[in-house]
DNA sequence: TTTATTTACTTAACCGATTAAGTAACACGG
DNA sequence: CCGTGTTACTTAATCGGTTAAGTAAATAAA
């Protein structure tokens, strides 16, 4: 049993391949009966287009592509939920490239887009993408980028983020407002935009609450699970922080682990407090105040500008930024009390 | 600037469209010297080859599908990481389709697969998807399909699955050896093989310990979270289990869920124990004894038998058969000590 | 020296759908 | 009755690579 053409249907019918091809495609050229005679033998036919072929003549794939550093991540996973549930809707395809935190695998993935593979990316970039990345910007001239949570602010594109300089200095006064004199926050990049806005937000609160900002203030850590256990020993064990702030996922279960092994006691040795949408984050020991990024709504808004530009080109994507605000929600493991 | 195409390198190097074809795939029908200047012309144009022209005419997509009913649990976003890992090895590209565990979606899905957009498919399978599902019968035949984990055992083909029979049987016996009596089944689907299995082990389990199996033992829940909170809570109160085997992940945060609500202490009113791959099921309050699965090596196994059959049209895939071994991970959740 | 073989290309068909351009057939207004 | 439109198609080019088949020149074998 060969696939069947449009070709076949032509034969069948005695009609030729454009009026089949006009006739699928409900052509106002094309009568009623023949559209009905052309769907009815499709159907009988199991005829299914070959989508390559159609994506070679039109120019476009009805694919999108999403970069991300990692899917094992609640963020991340919440986020392609988003995602796909407005692709699913407009009917698009939906490739998935992990980076791992890798620059170059970012930028191999991103080389192979200028093949016209896809129709527009959603990207968020790995740790270690440094601000003038080239792949990046040629990108963005060819065709439509949103970027999402982490952003490179150095290139002109939709972005959507969330308040993080904010989140990070509510979470740092929360842990003030709890007893905390010496905090640490761990942060995954030194040039990711999404770390420094975080970075900002704290050393704002430290000011405001005239605490010092030390150099053991912020603690970068690697992509490394076992080697940011380490490192985060080591720390806690010279600098004897009362309070941490975990800007990703992986880091607050680090951060739990380690203190695990120091025998440190969340919340009356260290408060800590994670960026995070673990569904299991209440039902930790103890149950974890998170700052609460809304990655369900930022995958969908941010599919949803893009679909806007794929649908008409002089949508100006490239100004849309949108910022969707984050929420604390305050657990066991910090002590002040709800605001 | 246009996008370089084949032509225009032909064009600049005044050869035949065939020539730098060739060049490009290292063919031996071309001279080195010319290899050498198609390369270097290629690399200073930045000349990216368009996959839908190559797809169209060698009937491959370099492309495979992962099909799952939902990116948001650490199972399945950890074989998509074994899956990923190997495509990538192999240049190959993964779209990711989710079924939120809709059958129509489903069978939506793999109808389109039917145009040849890719050239393999790794699925798990929704808690709808019924014993003879055309859809699935079909689509093995047309192209190679290896299940994974939810696997569909009426149609003959490749499957990659964890022993869990077995393990739904060390589950109950642990749950017996630490003192219950009256242990309920929590599973997700009545149609799943997979859910059968791990009844089956249960079954066997009680019986070899002298238990009765009522219709009550084994609770059918939803897909909904809310609905499955109502379902526990009231069961809970009616059956007084006091021991539980959440058969899902999303089940076993729903169990505490449902105990936290009703006052029930874990372990010490109900004992619970969860398939799960939770990297923070250690640190729940109490930490959960899991059955824990290989979701990185099944996802890394199905793709690479997967691979094996897209290599070679003669790999017998349909008799492909591996039963990656799970782990019970005794925590705090269960009384039972540790074998 | 003649024939066979190899080398390094070119020509042209092809994958399957889309679409610009062309064409009969028929209707209609004047 | 003629010109203009409209309807419902067809023809053929096209998207950008791939590949079977062909060819000219160089080389080897007989």
């Amino acid at each position: 049993m060969e696939n069947v053409t449009i070709r076949m249907l032509a034969e069948r019918l005695q009609l030729s391949t454009a009026t089949i091809s006009k006739a699928l495609s409900n052509s106002h050229e094309i009568s009623e009966e023949t559209k009905q005679r052309v769907l009815a033998l499709a159907a009988e036919l199991n005829y299914v287009p070959n989508p390559y072929a159609s994506s070679l003549r039109k120019k476009s794939s009805h694919t999108i592509a999403v970069v991300i550093p990692e899917v094992a991540d609640s963020f991340f996973a919440e986020a392609i939920n988003g995602i796909e549930s407005v692709a699913q809707e407009k009917g698009y395809h939906v490739l998935i490239y992990l980076t791992h935190e890798s620059f170059g695998k970012e930028q191999a993935i991103l080389k192979d887009f200028q093949s016209g593979r896809v129709d527009g990316v959603l990207i968020s970039v790995t740790t270690e993408t440094a601000a003038a990345s080239h792949g990046l910007a040629q990108l963005v001239k060819e065709i439509p980028v949103v970027f999402f949570d982490r952003v490179c602010e150095e290139v002109t594109a939709a972005r959507i983020t969330t308040d993080d300089a904010n989140a990070a200095y509510n979470a740092t006064a929360h842990l003030i407002a709890g007893g905390c004199r010496n905090i640490g926050l761990l942060s995954a990049s030194r040039h990711l935009s999404i770390s420094n806005r975080r970075a900002e937000g704290f050393r704002q609160a430290l000011t405001d609450h005239q605490l010092p900002l030390t150099d053991t203030s912020i603690v970068y850590c690697s992509n490394e699970p076992a080697e940011n256990r380490q490192l985060l020993k080591t720390a806690l064990h010279q600098n004897r922080y009362d309070g941490l702030i975990a800007t990703t996922e992986k880091l607050a279960t680090t951060v739990y682990l380690a203190c695990e092994e120091l025998s440190l006691v969340i919340p009356d040795d260290v408060q800590v407090i994670g960026f995070s949408n673990l569904s299991t984050a209440r039902f930790l020991q103890p149950s974890l105040t998170t700052v609460s990024q809304p990655a369900f709504n930022m995958g969908h808004a941010a599919a949803t500008v893009l679909f806007k530009a794929l649908k008409s080109s002089s949508f100006p994507l490239q100004e849309q930024q949108q910022v969707i605000p984050s929420s604390l929600i305050i657990r066991n493991s910090t002590k002040a009390a709800d605001r």
